[in-house]
DNA sequence: GCGTGTTTGAAATGTACGTTTGAATTTAAA
DNA sequence: TTTAAATTCAAACGTACATTTCAAACACGC
């Protein structure tokens, strides 16, 4: 952190804290180049326009967590006796805390942009991220696939975008639940700690026995009658 | 559903679709009018405004879901021994399927609508929710603490934010899942059958052990060693 | 110190939004 | 049929937005 900022580098750390927490469409670039003490051109002139400022935000994260996370995964590739699952999720912690020397609380902001990114319409980051990084995740799914073998491809897919859904929204609803959290039960939960809750639950849900059950048989286990 | 079609139906019908596919913020009341085919300023005149519109939208799923979850609650509260998880999860089922006599495909939207008001902005939006319905879910957390005696409070607080995450977020990218599902795996899924998913996820996630690792020893297993 | 290319500044452009208005039309009770 | 209320309609209002423009300020190699 040098003592002067450049412009860009000052939209840039505006932009990303107003998108985490408002979301990329109901943030300005008036919010942002106030926010940054800069000209409104600026954002313009320095990155293009609004949805290329989106990418330039996601962009500085990803450079470095994506290729840590590949060479993580490599790795675990390499070995001879398959990984066990929360070995293969353990292997995201370091990588994403490593993401507060990019910025400060850069982890979880990063991890509340994904969610942004996710939810909000924006086809174009969809696109970005699969484009820029597809390659990397089917590593991931090769990895889960060989710590639960007896699960079905099909099965794999379902849980995995489960699995996405919780930290994103997590993520997303970072803040709210954080408050939640620390007004109900007196315990201040930062990013590192939401993670590390999320890895049991994720390994627990991932690896859970695939229902044999039809349909019907789910429906009020308890009084018995009446079909959907 | 009647051939004839009131104006306050046709918004609600045409605001909840483009609601649940673009999102709050990115409809616009133009939009909705177009699509339901009624003049501009009917929704200010029927509804007084966009805001009371998105309450509306979700009210009508509202009214029916949650005394129908209300009255399963209390009939699992009422009986001697305490439920076990996949239990009390798997009385959502038949409610939230319920919703689709309130409108076609009424639960799909349902939940998509649910995950677009936690993601947006929209404060309003959970000040509604846990205004109007906060005690019921409070039956939830108890039959939750009943059915997992050993999870802390503060532990399970955080399980059910996932768990909602994981619905929500299921449901929000619902259409893109299912096309890829039946793309790469020729299987055809509908809400039920993601909702029939979701239920061993969600009971082995909440249920799940709980960490009594310290944050330093999740730092990349490296080898052999340690269970969830 | 000068002159060129880069960056910033203030202002304006055009578009889209939610909301309001008041007259026209439809509805339904008397 | 009359009449008053309820509803629909086209148009406009004020605001906020992303983006553009072009002159001013700046940086810096010569």
């Amino acid at each position: 952190m040098s003592v002067k900022h450049s412009t860009q580098h000052k939209i840039l750390d505006a932009a990303q804290t107003l998108f985490a927490e408002t979301g990329f469409t109901d943030t300005s670039l008036r919010q942002i180049t106030s926010m940054a003490e800069v000209n409104l051109a600026s954002v313009n002139y320095h990155f293009g326009s609004k949805k290329e400022l989106i990418q330039a935000v996601l962009q500085r994260y990803l450079v470095v967590l994506m290729p840590r996370l590949d060479q993580e995964f490599t790795r675990l590739l390499a070995v001879q006796q398959p990984n066990s699952l929360s070995q293969v999720l353990s292997v995201f912690v370091k990588p994403l805390l490593e993401l507060n020397k990019v910025h400060q609380n850069g982890a979880r902001i990063f991890l509340q942009l994904l969610g942004r990114g996710y939810t909000d319409v924006q086809g174009h980051l969809r696109w970005f991220f699969n484009h820029n990084y597809g390659r990397v995740l089917d590593k991931l799914v090769l990895l889960v696939q060989q710590a639960c073998p007896d699960l079905p491809p099909s099965e794999l897919f379902w849980r995995l975008h489960f699995s996405l859904g919780t930290v994103v929204f997590t993520m997303a609803s970072n803040e709210a639940l954080a408050e939640i959290a620390e007004a109900d039960f007196n315990e201040k939960v930062d990013i590192e700690g939401v993670i590390l809750r999320l890895l049991p639950y994720l390994s627990a849900a991932i690896a859970a026995p695939v229902a044999t059950v039809t349909p019907l048989s789910y429906t009020a286990p308890k009084m018995a009658s009446e079909g959907i």
